[in-house]
DNA sequence: TTGAAAGCGCTAACAA
DNA sequence: TTGTTAGCGCTTTCAA
């Protein structure tokens, strides 16, 4: 059987507070003590279990990391990778659930309402309504958000501003020259709303910004092979567009390459501009806006351990900046279209 | 306040066992009493605390899922939904412990050991010692590994059979005409062994196997730019090889992709394959070895479960297959080569 | 600096 | 079917 904190103590001819002791606040005990206690529990290779402490704590040391997807994707990943950095180290576990669809939706706002199971709930990339946000024991339980649109029913949020980003790639595509511009996106499942829905509209608001500037949306739904759903939508137009934003590198990326195989060449004839600097973005040469989710995942978790310790939170609700990266998949559209006759 | 059990028997005119029952075994409990519970339970906003009964059953309900790299990439992203999706179900909390690095390790091992802190630990593409085993508690908890070398300490594991793997992609190489070809991978940190590592002197044994089949190991620190060393490695050698595979396909997509620059076409000057079928692949037709971790760590999950309820589990060590997927990055080679003569 | 003892919030015998 | 009650393994007053 395992060695409880008790056997400890009467190895070491101690009571089992000052066990206890040696353990959580080391200080607090004379260093022969100590010394006599650790070695009594490396003998019975004994360790402190959390379970217990966290009982008489009345907190769960537990966060929970809500997802609207159950693939976890650059974005997500990274998001684990901030958040884990810091909650590992002061202690909390970090529980991811994923809520796909509206079913794993309701369980999870049925199931775990929250105080006593988590210390805080952090919300990625959708939008979590003021019913479930109650549900969650508001008051309770701080709930940050990381790249929500909304912030309403959140303690804290980090983000990044989803039409600033957007504007910087189309401006930068106007500076080129580009006044024919598409975006291309998927479209999202129903019943979640994501804040990178604001990259859409965002794109038609900077377009409107720019003389001149034709901008066209080319929605590509998730089942479809979506380069030759969005290929279509480029060739098909009467004067194609000379340059495509897309809604994640993720999209850009197939594109880029397969592209090539079309006899279309980037950027001579077509630049594209992606969104979030991802894996292989910079191996192959994309242009596109960064984001930096780790790092707004790092904050995220440090206002949510200010909240916890119920401190205040210097900035609750911050922007993190997008930058746009140059690289290669860029530049002057022909002044003689490949496909078309000079415009002018 | 945040109400508590005896809050809500108080308020349903119950004891606080049946409440505990109401939630924990529904069915002992007459549906009217159920239901006065619930509805109290409800307006006092409480829920079921798991730390409490967690102390009781004297289990955590938590596993240990440890991975080598505090990055999580394609395959560790796959591992964890994997094994999120059958433990959220079972009502486990999987705790991620990245164990980069020889520091994280020691901190892990002397920290969490971990009988009262996790029911189970996974341990994810690298090779845990005995003595690491030892401290977790043997025959207290069990350990499962995912792509482990080593099973020895493991009370069960799934894994692919990486040698038989990359002999399949030099098979089909072989297959194809190709005499002399090399492989490409990233070196490794330095104190993780890493269950891969099969899949280098795999591919050296899979040459040898065939008659003329000359293979070159190309090793890419990770601080190199791994495309420029690798493409060194190719083109200097004296009679440059016809096809390349890749340690994993996140080396390959790049290469594929930055070939096109130098003028070397795939597959007419050069076959490339790499190893997972992971992000891309598909889209970008890359000839690959497919594994399946989502599924792996779904059965190690399973497995998992068993041996936490003391079951017997059938198959303790399976080997999940691997398979061919030929798309377009591969072909014959040239009968005369682009560089060089023909070589008879 | 240490020990005794009272819980933390719940579960599960056991009894009714 | 329901209630009473004794803990689960630890932390933390309070007293010594």
């Amino acid at each position: 059987m395992k060695a409880s904190i008790d056997d400890v103590a009467a190895k070491a001819g101690v009571s089992t507070a000052t066990v206890s002791r040696a353990f959580s606040h080391p200080e607090k005990v004379s260093p022969k003590t100590r010394d006599k206690v650790l070695k009594a529990a490396e003998q019975l290779d004994f360790s402190i279990s959390r379970s217990a402490g966290v009982l008489k704590s009345g907190k769960s040391y537990r966060i929970a990391l809500l997802v609207g997807n159950s693939r976890i994707e650059w974005f997500t990943a990274s998001i684990i990778e901030g958040l884990n950095a810091i909650f590992r180290e002061a202690g909390y576990d970090l529980v991811i659930y994923p809520i796909a669809g509206v079913a794993a939706r309701a369980e999870f706002f049925d199931d775990l309402p929250v105080r006593g199971n988590a210390d805080a709930v952090i919300v990625s990339s959708f939008d979590i309504s003021q019913a479930e946000a109650e549900r969650l024991g508001t008051a309770h339980v701080p709930i940050i958000g990381i790249n929500c649109a909304t912030s309403r029913v959140l303690s804290a949020s980090v983000g990044i501003d989803d039409a600033y980003g957007i504007r910087l790639a189309v401006r930068h595509l106007a500076a080129l020259g580009h006044r024919n511009i598409a975006y291309v996106y998927k479209e999202f499942s129903p019943g979640l709303k994501f804040s990178s829905g604001k990259r859409i509209t965002g794109f038609a608001h900077a377009c409107a910004e720019i003389a001149g500037m034709k901008g066209k949306l080319i929605p590509v739904s998730p089942a479809d092979a979506a380069f030759d759903t969005a290929i279509s939508g480029i060739l098909g137009e009467k004067t194609p567009p000379t340059a495509i934003c897309f809604h994640q590198d993720s999209i850009a990326v197939p594109f880029f390459f397969r592209l090539r195989e079309t006899g279309i060449s980037v950027p001579e004839d077509i630049s594209i501009i992606g969104f979030d600097d991802s894996i292989f973005a910079r191996d192959i040469g994309l242009t596109t806006i960064r984001q930096l989710p780790r790092e707004m995942a790092a904050s995220a978790a440090h206002k949510a351990l200010s909240l916890i310790e119920k401190q205040p939170v210097e900035d609750p609700h911050s922007i993190f900046p997008t930058q746009l990266i140059i690289r290669n998949s860029t530049a002057r559209p022909r002044k003689t279209g490949k496909l078309l006759k000079p415009r002018n």
